[in-house]
DNA sequence: TTTTGAGTTGTTCGA
DNA sequence: GTCGAACAACTCAAA
């Protein structure tokens, strides 16, 4: 009888199209291996809560083989391998600097033992770090990277393989992650529900380039926490998209993720400083009242009717609607002149889709201090991007209470209509977007 | 090597 | 109300 193999799941907690899992299948029996790495505590509530459901869901699918090991990643792998006799551990990669410094170390851990870290494909359709310029160098702008994406092409989803199983009960099994509390319900974050929920959303991504874009209406896929952990993969996406423009609208969201993720894979310091280094000498504000300002937005006191509406439903869902990211984003940084990983920090503290190189990026994208930086001049209106986003003003009174009673557009500016327990604009947008235009033009001078 | 065209997501102002 | 220009300068990618 031919010795396991371990199959050690991180951000691919899915059992379709995981060509980690073929390999480790057609090595023999294959054990089953979640960590819950200590290194993960700091997460939010809201992503753990998912990532628990997630592996529930996979457990199920197997029987309940999978076993859980806690502590870290360099003892906990060697041990199990030890174990049960595997001669190899298949992964899936995982681009991110954490992850790539544990499983280098890891890695040299197994070593010793003479067992092999074999990792195999990746959550993204290209991998970070192969699409390259005819030279190999990287891209850094995004729509000559998206053009040799699409170029590169994907390979075909495979189904899930026929595996022998041989986990728990039979091998030690230390429990699921603890439990998180968070104020909301998630209706299931497995396998089977993520497929029934792109199939649902299939026949709308038609209109998806028309749609997207108003946060009132369900016209995106909310499978982005699915994705972050690997629930699905994007070639199970791209596989059933057709010429179209709202088809490629959405293919090319898939390519702004693999995108980001081949950034930080070239450079990992870019998830928290910034990548245009001339923007270093940009003035943000960090005393005190700066803390107390972070404080409103975070909380959805602004007075801002749409940023208010973002913020809550972010802290009532996990969630929020990608139009309203970025105006909450250009808020923070051009309005209250703050520094962007400040609001970074709390979206991935309360994100369930928090992913380190899409949510960073998508930051430094607000700041103008990452790729393809917004010319400085472009700053968000936050009224009048209410305005044309919200046109009804259903998605501002389904989350601010106080202003229910607002009828129609008025609710984004709601002047007279205002009501007392409603907080009148913290700030003097016109007057903020000067600032931010000035300390913009300021560090560019001064670059010179 | 040099040149050229282009670059996610906007706003305001004045005609 | 609509429309086009202005808002900067720079870097990137490819011819």
């Amino acid at each position: 009888m031919s010795r396991p193999s371990i199959m050690w799941f991180r951000r691919d907690l899915r059992l379709a199209d995981l060509p980690a899992l073929h390999a480790a299948a057609a090595d023999g029996p294959v054990v089953p291996l979640f960590v819950v790495d200590p290194a993960f505590r700091g997460a939010g509530a809201p992503r753990q809560a998912f990532l628990r459901e997630a592996l529930q869901a996979l457990d199920d699918s197997m029987n309940g083989a999978l076993v859980y090991r806690h502590g870290h990643p360099t003892d906990v792998v060697p041990a199990l391998v030890a174990e049960v006799g595997a001669t190899v551990v298949h992964v899936s990669r995982d681009d991110g600097p954490y992850g790539r410094r544990r499983d280098a170390a890891v890695a040299a851990a197994l070593q010793q033992a003479g067992v092999r870290l074999v990792a195999t494909s990746s959550p993204y359709a290209v991998s970070p770090g192969t699409v390259t310029k005819p030279d190999g160098a990287p891209y850094a702008v995004f729509t000559p990277f998206s053009k040799r994406w699409r170029a590169a092409g994907w390979a075909a989803p495979l189904a899930a393989p026929d595996v022998k199983w041989l986990g728990a009960p039979d091998v030690h099994c230390d429990g699921p992650p603890p439990a998180t509390s968070v104020p909301f319900t998630l209706l299931g974050a497995g396998e089977q529900r993520a497929h029934s929920q792109w199939q649902q959303f299939l026949p709308k991504v038609a209109q998806y380039a028309a749609t997207r874009n108003l946060p009132a209406v369900h016209g995106t896929s909310r499978l982005s926490a699915a994705l972050r952990w690997g629930v699905l993969h994007p070639r199970q996406l791209l596989a059933d998209l057709e010429p179209g423009e709202g088809h490629d609208t959405f293919a090319s969201e898939l390519a702004w993720r693999d995108f980001y993720a081949d950034v930080l894979h070239h450079q990992p310091h870019t998830a928290w400083t910034n990548l245009n280094k001339a923007m270093d000498a940009m003035p943000v504000d960090t005393d005190g009242a700066a803390r107390e300002r972070f404080q409103r937005w975070a909380e959805g006191r602004t007075g801002f009717p749409f940023v208010d509406a973002g913020m809550r439903e972010l802290l009532a869902t996990g969630w929020m609607h990608n139009r309203v990211r970025m105006v909450v984003a250009s808020f923070l940084v051009k309005d209250l002149h703050l520094p962007w990983q400040w609001g970074a920090r709390h979206f991935m503290q309360h994100l369930v889709d928090g992913d380190l190189a899409s949510n960073n990026h998508g930051w430094q994208w607000a700041a103008g201090t990452g790729t393809d930086a917004a010319p400085y001049f472009r700053v968000f209106n936050p009224i009048g991007q209410g305005e044309r986003f919200d046109p009804d003003g259903e998605y501002v009174r389904r989350w601010v209470s106080e202003l229910a009673a607002v009828p129609g557009k008025a609710v984004h500016d709601p002047g007279l209509l205002r009501p007392d327990s409603y907080p009148a604009p913290m700030v003097d947008h016109a007057a903020e977007r000067e600032e931010a235009l000035r300390r913009y033009r300021h560090t560019t001078a001064g670059s010179r």
